[in-house]
DNA sequence: GTACATCTGAAACGATGGGTCCATAAAGAA
DNA sequence: TTCTTTATGGACCCATCGTTTCAGATGTAC
């Protein structure tokens, strides 16, 4: 949001805080307690501003929670994106999955992925929320499913694979692994089941 | 709870409700709303009893959930305990991974998993019952360890497998379908999911 | 400077959270 | 019956929830 000029032109006092630092403040909290878990003053002590100005600047809890998601998919998960640019097939599930088990073990960073656990089971009143994560993930799933599309057309898999199959199961690797993040998995735990995933898929070093 | 004599030997008035039938209608909220997200009026009204009642059975929310937790551990997952007990390691692995699939959309069950769900993410107020639910997830991982280290023994999956790296791959896939199901994928899906990992691990039928 | 627009801080809002109290009901024991 | 004990219903408790209000602060435009 950048300087506006109402109907008159005029302008009125500007920000007193870094919009930007104060939503990556609320996505972590998000992020470690969820969307019903996280109360507004637990947010708006963590930005650093306090409830008026969470709510001139963001809209309710909903909208933060909503805009925190997207900073957290496209900042957080960049890995990822990258991870699909990757050149033979075999090299985007490797690096997506080394990377993913590097981001679930960063120290500084909440256990587990938010797109997973901000809210996977929730209060009635948030049931609408529920169901926007549930396309947060979909969406990456369907990222996924061009990319192995285009695997397929390149014949680096099997014809007969279906990229929808195959892409929810990799959505299902990256889930489980979040799980095993939240459980206090290391950093080496969560690689050997990496490992034994890419062995499977003959996919090791 | 049966019946109880207090310390005068005297009985006072009985319960009028059905405990079991009260905890399976509390396991079901907690199921579809997780811990934080179940309030006590829903809970009550599904258990069909009020407040004091509640309070009086099963002590404090905490501990209806823990016993929730318990008899779903014990009810809802028998079929993995059942899995468990299969002669060969490989129809250890289809028969749990089939009956998760099965049990993850039998229609009227909630969506997901209560190991999973119930609280992976929480209210600061809610860690104590966050934690129990990693030890609840690491204790299955134990359960399946166990019997990889039998199978290991009999010669049935390669020597060089560590029982705890592969136990803990086996709860991510089972965490994974959980998601799976709350993304909303049909029972056909999921199992074309289960269908791919089976392929690599070439243990189809 | 004055006028106007926006932001900020703190107090307050009604609603709801989990939990308790207490008068009454309902049983067995004497 | 009477006594004792436990269960029940519903009002009630206080704390906290997300959100709003408003007076004062702080900026730009003229």
């Amino acid at each position: 949001m950048s300087e506006k000029k109402n109907s008159n032109g005029r302008m009125g006092r500007p920000r007193g805080f870094d919009e930007d630092a104060a939503l990556e403040a609320a996505m972590r909290v998000f992020w470690e307690k969820s969307y019903d878990g996280a109360t507004m003053s637990e947010l708006t002590a963590a930005m650093g501003i306090n409830r008026s100005s969470m709510y001139a600047a963001f809209g309710d809890k909903e909208q933060l929670f909503r805009l925190a998601v997207e900073r957290y998919a496209v900042g957080q998960m960049s890995y990822l994106h990258a991870a699909l640019r990757e050149k033979s097939f075999k090299e985007v599930v490797r690096a997506a999955l080394k990377g993913m088990v590097e981001f679930l073990s960063t120290p500084g960073n909440p256990r587990g992925c938010l797109s997973v656990q901000g809210a996977l089971a929730t209060s009635a009143e948030s049931e609408s929320v529920k169901q926007m994560m549930v396309e947060v993930r979909k969406q990456g799933e369907l990222a996924l499913r061009k990319r192995i599309q285009e695997a397929k057309k390149d014949g680096e898999i099997p014809a007969d694979i279906n990229p929808s199959d195959y892409a929810r199961f990799f959505s299902l690797i990256v889930a489980g692994l979040a799980v095993q993040s939240v459980n206090g998995a290391t950093r080496a735990e969560m690689q050997r089941s990496v490992e034994i995933l890419l062995g499977l898929l003959n996919y090791q070093t």
